[in-house]
DNA sequence: CGCCACATTGAAGGCAGTCAAAGGTGGTGG
DNA sequence: CCACCACCTTTGACTGCCTTCAATGTGGCG
C-alpha cells in the first residue's frame, strides 16, 4: 500500500499534489501483476484505462503486416503509458507486453477523467508527460527517417551511457538494459544487424562489449557517428 | 478581427471557450505574415511561444547532418503547432517553414501559460491536441520502419482520398495539396522513387495521375497495397 | 523565347534485411 | 555435477529496395 503511494509520488505524473490528492488518485488504481512475455493490451483493444509501471520493463510496440516489430518505447518503473488513449482515439494504438515480471498501476479511463476535470495542477502534469512523449517520438522519427543503424546505435549508446554509465577504468561502463533482440527492435532494425554494427564498433575500438556489458573507449567518436557523418574505414563511401 | 476570432472558436484548442474567455485569448495573440518560403522557427531556437495556422501551408520538418528532410507534418489552417514546445523543453525540436503565404496567430509563451493556469477547459483542450499529436506520429514512425514506400504512399492516397475526395466518373477524384517533393519529404522518400511508384500505380491502373491530379481507380488495389502486402507484378516477390 | 523549378526515367551502387548455420549462454532436470 | 535444450548472438553469403547520379521532358512566367 505505501510502497505504491511512494511510485505514484515520485511519477512526474502526479507529483505537486496533495496528500489527500495522491490518496485519492490511489485509491481509483486497481494493481496488475504480468509475468514475463504477456500481453498488457492489444493495437485496437478499446482504451479502458492507462498504466503507471511500478516494477519491471514493458515494451510498447507496433507489428507489421508480416509480423515485424518496431518498438516505441520500453517503459521503466515510475513511468506511466497508454496516457493518450483516453484523449481521442477511443482504442489502444500499440501493443503493450511485459519484458520481465512486471507490476502496474492501472487507472480506469471514467474515473480518472472525472479527477482531472476536478484537478488543475493534474491537468498541467498530463500536458507535461504528453510533451515529453511528443519529443520522443520526433526524435525516434528523426532516428528512423535520416540516420543510418550505425549513427541510432551510436546515439542510444551515449544515452545509456548518460543516463546510467559509470566511469571505469578504460572508459564509461555500464549495462544494456535489454537483449540486443529487444534493442535492434527499439533501433528499428534486426539483431544480425546490430551485431555487425557492434562488431564495427569493437573493431574502431571505439567501443568494448562483454555481453550485456558495454564499454565506451571513444566517447568522441561515438558522438561523430551519432550525429551522421558515416565512418569511413573500408572501401564504402 | 473578427475573422480571427472566427477562425479561433474553429480550431479544437478553443473549442467550448466562452466569449469572454476566447477574446482573452485573442487579446494575447500576435498576427504574423509569412511569404513562401520563410523560416519560422529553426530546430534549437528558444521556443517564446506557439502558433495557430490562419491561412497558408507550413511544413514542420527535421534535418540530417547531410541535409536531407523529413517533414513532420504539414499545418493547414486552423491547426496549431509548437504547443508542445511550451512545456518541458526550452527549445523548438524541429524546423517550420511557409510553402505558400502564410498568415498565423502567435501566442507568447508566458501570457499563455498564464491563461491555460486558470482555465480547466483550455487544459482539457490542450491535453486533446496533444494527444492528437502523439497518434500521428505513432502513425509516422510505424509507416516508416514497417511499411515500404509503395504502402505509405497507398495509404496516404486513401487518407487524402477520405479527407477531401469527390467521386468522379472514373473513381475519386482529388488534388494533390502539395508538390511531390514535399510529398515525397512527408513520406520519408524521395521525388524519383515517387515517381517511380506513380509509375507502377498507374501502370496496374489503380491511379491515374494527371499532375497535381489524382484519380483512384480502384480503391481496394490501394487499400492491399497500403497494408503492407507487397503487390507483385514483376519478377520480384 | 528561354529560363528555372518541378517531374520523369534510366543506370549503377550501397545499406540493410533475409536466409542459413555455427557458436554461446543460461536454465533445468536427471 | 553435468548433460541437454532452448534461446540468444554472431558470422557469412545473397538479395532487394531505395538512393544517388545523370539526363531528358515539361510547364509556368518574365
Amino acid at each position: 500500500m505505501t510502497e505504491k503511494r511512494e511510485i505514484l509520488k515520485e511519477s512526474p505524473l502526479f507529483s505537486g499534489l496533495s496528500d489527500s490528492e495522491t490518496r485519492q488518485i490511489e485509491s481509483i488504481a486497481i494493481t496488475k501483476r504480468y509475468r514475463k512475455g504477456e500481453l498488457i493490451f492489444s493495437e485496437g483493444d478499446k482504451a479502458t484505462g492507462f498504466f503507471v509501471n511500478l516494477s519491471g520493463q514493458i515494451k510498447v510496440y507496433k507489428l507489421s503486416a508480416d509480423g515485424r516489430e518496431q518498438i516505441l518505447h520500453i517503459i521503466c518503473p515510475k513511468e506511466s503509458f497508454a496516457e493518450a488513449a483516453l484523449f481521442g482515439g477511443s482504442t489502444y494504438p500499440a501493443f503493450a507486453e511485459s519484458l520481465t515480471q512486471t507490476q502496474v498501476l492501472y487507472f480506469p479511463k471514467d474515473r480518472f477523467l472525472g479527477l482531472i476535470r476536478d484537478n488543475p495542477q493534474l491537468s498541467l502534469n498530463m500536458i507535461g508527460g504528453l510533451s515529453l512523449w511528443l519529443r520522443r517520438f520526433v526524435d525516434l522519427v528523426e532516428e528512423l527517417s535520416l540516420k543510418d543503424v550505425s549513427a541510432r546505435v551510436a546515439k542510444y549508446l551515449l544515452d545509456v551511457s548518460i543516463r546510467s554509465g559509470r566511469k571505469g577504468e578504460e572508459g564509461i561502463v555500464f549495462e544494456l538494459e535489454v537483449s540486443k533482440i529487444q534493442l535492434a527492435s527499439r533501433l528499428g532494425t534486426i539483431s544480425e544487424t546490430l551485431s555487425r554494427v557492434f562488431r564495427k564498433l569493437r573493431d574502431q575500438e571505439i567501443i568494448r562489449v562483454e555481453g550485456k556489458k558495454i564499454i565506451v573507449l571513444n566517447k568522441e567518436g561515438l558522438e561523430e557517428i551519432s550525429s551522421g557523418i558515416t565512418f569511413g574505414s573500408g572501401p564504402n563511401r
